[in-house]
RNA sequence: CGGGGCGUGGCUCAGCCUGGUAGAGCGCUCGGUUCGGGACCGAGAGGUCGGAGGUUCGAAUCCUCUCGCCCCGACCA
């Protein structure tokens, strides 16, 4: 391929509205082009990484026995209500209507419409399991577009689909797909963990994501330095911290409100305790208090949330506990007219609620806590003997990084930043039942098929591969999904014998299957050409030139390592074929880590 | 939706406060000199200043409304 005939334009500054990283390089590179908020043309050069990323997948995944097929876009209301999901389902829900004024809407997802297809055609245990799949553009009107392609409303996704004629069937086609998920991140060449996941609001019984490693992520992910334990921060396990004051009854402070004037922080209220033995107390002493509206539904309720002044609460695994959809802070002046005061010396005690306490407060005695009374602290709280409506201790805090792993001996989490691309979920039988997609069993009798869903972000990860893969110049590709494999830069066009020897290379690669760039372009400095070949990151770069010419070679560099080897244009063919093995050999070395 | 910011040639931005001939750099076209890490000279093309209304002799600039975009918070591949 001509670079000069390629639909292709070149940034050296950043587009204004570009903010991280792979959205300023991609468009800098001219491969994408914002046509409104979060929707984007994928140009030639994107596109063919693009369709490189689908084949990987396609692959793995037919490897597995799953059938490829193509639903549409568009989707009629009803199955939608049929579901109940045209209900529940939010605005990210693009609901419209056709002529006849018929309600229709944009498929987010296509749990309904495959449903739909499997319940007409399968009927008989004999005919599953079936795990059937797409790679479509789906749309979600997201409140908040951003991040270039990271988190844009229209998007392609590969979305796959499995119904079972039991629960240990779904179960081992989860393993299945996990599997051809690792399969599938690894052939890509980009760092990723499986991690264990909140199941949310799809409402299944479990399921992991899959997240590409990179210190942009939006997601904070915990890994054991020791076991396998590697989960989202929404649901990481936290240990429960012995309370350390047990034998050391703090007996000189008086069970009793101190006066602590305008102190709200936790450090500084830990701080304002004292007597003539005491100067302040630790922050394991302090407690903190959270008041948050729950909801479901129509009903909402207020909950009490205690916890260890160091902790921080987290709202998912609260959610859980008590079966609420939302949880939302009680507006702070709806808390102080509920508590007497001002916020921050809003304490538990006396509050009319349902009041949580984290696990780790399990035993503690003698907490500080606001006394509901502006200006003062109380000392002497225990949570078990105090809330008036005490619900129990539960692990409702978010763990930390370095706190102990709570599923080996001696381990430690370690914090990483992700970028979901994936997810692998068991549904179990909520569409099947909703839906009535039945089958008859070896006795006759009618079940609802077990289902799982699976989920890669096609286009979220192609700009997670950038995130994770670039340096100050440019993108740095991972051979397999680059979008050419080689970058062949002609120095020199304007002289024939350099020309002709580009020209020869690139024959000679492109017959052996080689994905060429050819810069052919006049009238640019080899400077030009450099800075657009590092910009567009192509795994290999080999450049002709007259002054290299002058002594019989021609250059071979690599992007990642800079590398640079230089010998007679007749090796050119052998040398870039030592290349590829190397660097795919360095990839399957690296696979996943 | 709440809070903050921005809309001026293809791209990045200045001009706006204090109203008076619409600018620069990059890119693009033509000619010439250059040619191994974004060369130089000369000549050009290209903008109803997001849109509508208002104030004014006169609006990119002031006022009102509106549309779009971006960032920070609640959703998700």
């Amino acid at each position: 391929m001509k670079q000069s005939r390629l639909l292709i334009h070149t940034l050296r500054e950043v587009p204004r509205d570009a903010d991280v990283v792979s959205q300023q390089l991609m468009m800098r590179a001219g491969m994408i082009q914002k046509v409104a908020a979060g929707i984007y043309d994928y140009l030639p050069l994107a596109l063919r990484s693009i369709r490189k990323f689908e084949q990987i997948v396609r692959e793995e995944l037919e490897r597995d026995g799953c059938q490829e097929l193509l639903m549409p876009t568009v989707q009629p209301a009803e199955l939608w209500q049929e579901s109940g999901r045209w209900q529940f389902y939010g605005p990210e829900l693009r609901r419209f209507k056709d002529r006849k004024e018929a309600d229709f809407c944009l498929g987010p997802t296509h749990e309904e419409v495959v449903t739909d297809i499997v319940r007409g055609r399968v009927n008989s245990y004999k005919q599953l399991p079936m795990n059937l799949f797409q790679i479509q553009t789906k749309f979600r009107d997201e409140i908040r577009p951003r991040f270039g392609l990271m988190r844009g409303r229209e998007f392609i996704m590969k979305d796959g689909y499995s119904f079972h004629a039991d629960d240990a069937d779904a179960d081992r086609e989860y393993w299945a797909m996990f599997a051809a998920y690792k399969r599938i991140f690894s052939r890509v060449g980009v760092k990723f963990r499986p991690v264990e996941a909140d199941s949310g609001a799809i409402g299944g019984s479990f399921t992991h994501e899959f997240h590409v490693l990179a210190g942009s992520g939006e997601d904070a992910i915990l890994s054991c330095d020791r076991c396998e334990y590697t989960s989202n921060i929404e649901k990481t396990e936290a240990p429960r911290l012995p309370y350390p004051h047990a034998h050391e009854p703090v007996l000189g402070l008086q069970h009793a409100h101190f006066h602590t004037p305008g102190i709200i922080a936790m450090e500084e209220q830990a701080r304002a305790f004292r007597d003539a033995e005491h100067d302040g107390l630790p922050l394991d002493h302090a407690s903190k208090y959270y008041l948050f509206r729950a909801s479901k539904g129509e009903a909402s309720w207020d909950i009490g949330l205690v916890l260890r002044s160091d902790h921080e609460p987290n709202t998912v695994k609260l959610k859980n506990l008590v079966g609420a959809d939302f949880l939302e802070l009680v507006p702070v002046e709806e808390a102080e007219s509920r508590a007497g005061t001002r916020s921050g010396f809003i304490g538990p005690v006396e509050i009319e609620v349902p009041t949580y306490a984290d696990a780790s407060l399990e035993g503690a005695f003698n907490l500080t806590c606001g006394a509901n009374r502006d200006g003062y602290h109380h000392f002497g709280f225990r949570p078990d003997r105090d809330l008036k409506h005490f619900k129990g201790f539960h692990d409702l805090r978010l763990a930390a990084e370095g706190d102990a792993c709570t599923r080996c001996e001696g381990g430690h989490y370690q914090a990483f930043r992700g970028i979901e691309v994936g997810q692998v979920f068991k549904l179990g039988t909520k569409y099947s039942k909703s839906m009535s997609c039945t089958f008859l069993d070896k006795e006759g009798k009618e079940n609802p098929m077990v289902m799982g869903c699976y989920g890669i972000g096609i286009t979220r990860t192609v700009a997670a591969v950038i995130e994770q893969n670039h340096d100050a110049d440019g993108i740095v590709w991972p051979w397999p999904v680059a979008p050419f494999e080689v970058h062949l830069l002609n120095l020199d066009p304007g002289n024939p014998e350099v020309s002709a020897v580009a020209e020869q290379v690139e024959r000679d690669l492109e017959a052996e299957g080689f994905e060429v760039l050819h810069d052919d372009r006049e009238g640019l400095s080899p400077g030009a050409k450099f800075k657009d070949a590092d910009l567009l990151g192509f795994p290999l770069r080999l450049m002709v030139g007259s002054k290299g010419l002058k002594d019989g070679v021609i250059e071979l560099k690599d992007r990642r390592t800079k590398e640079l080897e230089k010998f007679p244009p007749g090796e050119g063919l052998a040398r870039v074929r030592a290349a590829r093995e190397r660097i795919m050999g360095e990839l399957a070395a690296a696979a996943g880590r």
